[in-house]
DNA sequence: ATGAAAGCGCTAACAA
DNA sequence: TTGTTAGCGCTTTCAT
């Protein structure tokens, strides 16, 4: 192992002259810069990174807690966060939670072990009660509602207007009676707030909330979407509108509508949440709401990084609200 | 900060005794024990895992390097990857090198750095020219094709064989002029390797391989795929069956045929590869390869951490090619 | 502009 | 079973 020392030693300079090249700091004459230079590429030096964290107190990494990888939308909050990242020198490590809340506490704790610089947790098992476990007096930034009370940086989707703005898309395609498919609402989490933006529209428009028009389901993917679309039609429920609360469900719920021989967007128009990649290509291409995934993110690495970089300053907490479009497609275009 | 030695000061007990405490060694008597992690609860004493990597020469993390998080296919592979290294007690850091030769040359070079323990480089921009690059002395396990020739440990696809099957599947299903979607076909990699079984199984049943009906696509994704489908219909070109060598090849195919007013499966009949979570799902649901993703990310991880644990070792380089299904959708069941 | 000294917090190797 | 010593390779501080 070619150390700072043997690069040293070669270009007949001291250890820290060597280091002041890599780190390209001033006060090094050129020629001997040359001459560190020269030495370094010789016995193809290389840094050692876990010496420079050691030193500097920091690991040039940063934690993402998600609920799971493989998935349209967190695979793209995680390849934005990555490339994001990487204009800072960072480098991301994901984990993977479940959308459980031991899980999450767990990254919470893992940030603290100082193996990352910071955390960005996507928030998805934590409740308003955990809301205490969040000061923490490391860099976080949560990525989700803004559930918590506590003075957290976050970054949030605009879940109550978008819902309300894609439901009353359905009602100005004519819908009167939309059912929604969504996760559990017990709490003040992202599906109860994309079920309250549903609940809004329907009463702003006059419209009847039908409790059996409220259909939630358990994992939202799509295979709780295709199955529970399949049972609705199959049950003879009567419905002409669908809100998904995300893309995964919809996407599902199109197929499971299929199956059941009902007609999209004829009999019914769906609409999802979140603008996934494949959207655009499904048959019928799916509606959705388009959030503004990449600022999304690259806000969370700005929060982040800040708190990073300034680890004392008592920097005001920060929430984050990205803007939203409807994208108008096949499924509610009938 | 509280360090080892603080705890080790409360304890009455040297720095070396809580160390082995942390670390699970033996030879510490339970009283002892007991005293030192009271002291590291008062103390809320939480590790540096820059200090122990520095020690140890470990850093505990992975790297896992592909083309891009943001598709079906490699977003499976992150998720399964985490979870297997997660077992290991590793972590994974993900680097997104958009398929390039310098990106990909770059991931191995921060491996060397010694960020990673070990690196699993997903090759897509890598040839064969590059094979001497491949012989670090660091681990790193290949998931690809054996492009290399050089001493490597890689993980691969059944390429040949199962786009050798894909095609004889549209065979049997009747398709005599079958239309193959893949990347170039310069050297030997992925697309070539598909291109090749596409052509045995041709030259098998005696079908004459008419150059018109090979499609190249520059990026392999689902906008790719729409264009070129709706392209090779609009321009009338006479084909019944068509292999995308990949699903999001596929599943822009679909749509492209759609949009050109084409019927799948009753005109043309369209086989994907990869078998991603949303294969099943679409609409008509793609028929596909399927290999063990999960096998041959948990054969990576595996391969790599053997060279991890003994590092010096001379073990011979392995290569482990997974098996395959044919998955039989509506894309070719009409 | 360059260098010497002193750690960063931990652990391997040896000593007691 | 426990403690002492001596680094891991780098950077910060302060001299020169």
């Amino acid at each position: 192992m070619v150390t700072i020392r043997d690069v040293a030693k070669a270009a007949g300079v001291s250890a820290m002259t060597v280091s002041n090249v890599i780190n390209d700091h001033p006060n090094v004459r050129p020629a001997t810069r040359e001459k560190v230079l020269d030495a370094m590429a010789r016995l193809h030096y290389r840094v050692n990174v876990a010496a420079r964290n050691l030193s500097k107190g920091r690991t040039g990494t940063i934690g993402l807690a998600v609920p799971e990888v493989n998935s349209p939308y967190y695979s793209r909050l995680a390849a934005t966060v990555i490339t994001a990242a990487e204009r800072h020198d960072l480098r991301v490590s994901i984990e993977q939670t479940g959308a459980s809340r031991e899980n999450e506490l767990a990254a919470l704790a893992l940030s603290r072990y100082r193996l990352y610089d910071g955390l960005i947790l996507s928030a998805a098992g934590l409740g308003p009660a955990d809301a205490g476990r969040l000061k923490v007096d490391h860099p976080v930034v949560i990525l989700g509602e803004r559930i918590f009370g506590g003075p957290v940086d976050h970054v949030a989707m605009p879940n109550v207007d978008a819902s309300e703005a894609a439901t009353r898309h359905l009602i100005e395609r004519g819908c009167r009676r939309i059912a929604i498919l969504c996760g559990p609402v017990e709490e003040v989490d992202v599906a109860s707030l994309r079920f309250t933006g549903y609940r809004q529209a329907l009463e702003k428009a006059g419209l009847p909330a039908d409790p059996a028009l409220i259909q939630t389901v358990g994992r939202q993917d799509m295979r709780e979407g295709a199955e529970r679309a399949r049972e609705m039609a199959g049950s003879g429920l009567d419905f002409d509108g669908l809100f998904c609360v995300n893309d995964s469900l919809a996407m599902g719920a199109l197929r499971g509508l299929v199956d059941a021989g009902v007609q999209v967007p004829d009999q019914v128009k769906v609409i999802g949440f979140d603008n996934v990649k494949e959207s655009e290509f499904l048959i019928p291409s799916l509606s959705t709401i388009a959030p503004d995934h990449d600022l999304m993110a690259e806000k969370a690495v700005d929060l982040l990084i800040r708190r990073i970089e300034e680890p004392g300053a008592r920097i005001e907490h920060e929430e984050f609200v990205s803007g939203f479009s409807v994208v108008v497609r096949e499924s509610t275009d009938g």
